[in-house]
DNA sequence: CTACCTTGTGGTATCGATAACACAGCGTGT
DNA sequence: ACACGCTGTGTTATCGATACCACAAGGTAG
């Protein structure tokens, strides 16, 4: 049998008797075509398993009906929620969603934006690898793509942007460490050029500041944002002359590692060393709620960025750029301890 | 200024002085170009900043350069790995991925196939939501567009297949509370129109036969896919008269809820109740190595399935359909308990 | 009865790329 | 010197849809 892969509106408009332009009109739900006609029209549709194809029609009209979501890490519960959240207001709206997963790599963030124009997407919600990113943004701008910037900002990148509030989030979360009676305080982040990264790191510094605590620079690590920098960052700790007492990771996934680094050192959280950190993981906390964590509204993230782009990509945004931060969610668990 | 997002192949021809198709030799690296020329328009491109259409270039080729991936929770850890590799695959590959989440509702994914027939992709990953899918999929084998199973067959489709091995998994797990010393054994799952929920089962009742144990139909409870329907299922065995001393659930997010529904009833996994299911948690496991489980390998039903499904495309398959079953890795932890 | 509008339909150009073919210019073997 | 082949480039048709304009048939106003 014949794959109908290949039926056109031409082969339609045969069957049923009409033009072209008619089949058309009829497809698009368009006033002036005869009941009668219509129904001949879709008929034929039907029986030839007709479906119009968006490539060409995207061609004519110039607009593709597409978005791409671009984050660091699929992977990650947090992205993964955003993901789940952008995905379905894109749907809701009539547009198709491109996933795409930089692995947190610039390179590929470049390559997949280059992919992203060329499929001509109306628009993306990305998540940038970090204020490197500025180069490729600057590329959209200029190529006319809009675009929305979501968990990160990047300086100098005026587009709108939804975020969670990293520095009020950070703040309170080392306030209440040092509201259990501790006072050397360590921060595994990642590099200052991520916005989160940077913003949190001011919201530590706030809170030491406030309480009237040093800065120790060597309580203040960098690794990479997953487990194993985690870990490393945490066993760094652990090996200083002066080891912290408490430990304020900047995701959930560091926070991990740090924790089996604790334990590969045979001490423990909270008792030997308490723990907070950003961002919660849903299931984890369902079957184990230990980590005192800041939870921002990731699907939020998603479905608000993926609203925003919708509204600009139709006209519908006002002018000014949109900048939301949306609070986070202090959630105290056990890894942060009792106090000392 | 003005924004390139219009820039043609013609643009690019004019301001090089060439045809357009010398400037589309140049773009797709085509032989018969001269150094001079080729550099001529690669300068031209560049000062353009003109990026291909690939809605012109699939229109003319009739192939699009782009997947589709189906699934029915990308939230679900198991399915986010399953993503991960799939995307991964596809980029390498020199493919796009759309992302479709059906949130296991047949009519969505119903919407989205017809959505991707549209879109022309070259191919579907999809696990299916259940054997009801068979419509949808026979609608795709009609249209010519291949797809590729993952995790759950559809019986009646012949299409390439990457499973785990739910049966033998189920098994093994089920055989696993018996050497504990447990006899009333309870399943909670989901509907039998799903493949993977039909395997498990046949798999419980094997090792049941084999044991010599009696099935008693009222320890098989069926439930939604969430920890929601864990936890209803759950709460249904506990008030049972005889309640079962062991639980197997068809999944994660089941055992999630499952677990949540002893705490409940102020009983504990694995005093009171043994638990193991399907499908680790990973960030959960790395925090609170807990669950017993049966530990697919999701990331490679991912690769694995796109790997297939990209060699099926470019005509690099064998005709014969091709079935893989990947073995599950067994993962004893607390949560079976060290038996009665 | 004529001018004009409305309704329903068709014809043709077009979107941006490539396939298929044509062809000019030059080198080469005999 | 001629047929032939190769190189580099251009011309035209085409992919599948829609925009835009044209137009016939019938209704309505004056």
């Amino acid at each position: 049998m014949a794959t109908p892969g290949n039926v056109t509106i031409k082969d339609v408009a045969r069957v049923s008797g009409v033009s072209s332009m008619t089949v058309s009109r009829v497809i698009n739900d368009s006033e002036r075509v005869s009941p009668d006609t219509r129904r001949r029209v879709e008929q034929a549709i039907a029986e030839l398993g007709y479906v119009p194809s968006r490539l060409a029609r995207g061609l004519i009209r110039q607009k593709t009906g597409t978005l791409a979501l671009i984050v660091p890490d699929v992977a990650n519960p947090f992205f993964t929620l955003v993901v789940r959240g952008a995905e379905d207001v894109a749907r809701r709206a009539g547009y198709r969603m491109i996933l795409c997963d930089t692995r947190a790599d610039l390179t590929i963030e470049r390559e997949v934006i280059e992919e992203m124009l060329a499929h001509r997407v109306e628009g993306i919600v990305i998540a940038p690898v970090s204020d490197r990113s500025k180069g490729h943004l600057e590329r959209l701008a200029r190529f006319g793509v809009q675009f929305v910037l979501i968990d990160r900002t990047v300086p100098g990148i005026e587009s709108d942007v939804v975020v969670g509030d990293s520095a009020g989030g950070a703040r309170v979360l080392v306030e209440h460490l040092i509201s259990l009676g501790h006072d050397r305080i360590a921060f595994i982040t990642e590099g200052n050029d991520v916005s989160t990264a940077r913003d949190r790191r001011a919201g530590y510094e706030a809170a030491l500041a406030a309480a009237g605590l040093p800065l120790d620079p060597s309580l203040v690590v960098r690794a990479t944002v997953d487990p194993r920098g985690g870990f490393d960052g945490m066993s760094q700790l652990l090996e200083l002359d002066e080891p912290p007492t408490a430990v304020f990771t900047v995701n959930n996934l560091v926070a991990l590692g740090a924790i089996e680094a604790v334990r590969a050192h045979e001490l423990e959280v909270p008792d030997d060393i308490a723990l907070v950190c950003f961002d919660d993981i849903e299931y984890a906390s369902r079957l184990y709620p230990f980590l005192t964590v800041m939870a921002q509204p990731a699907e939020t993230l998603g479905t608000l960025g993926t609203q925003l782009l919708v509204e600009r990509i139709e006209g519908r945004a006002p002018e000014q750029r949109r900048v939301v931060v949306l609070p986070a969610q202090f959630v105290v668990r056990k890894s942060s301890g009792d106090g000392r």
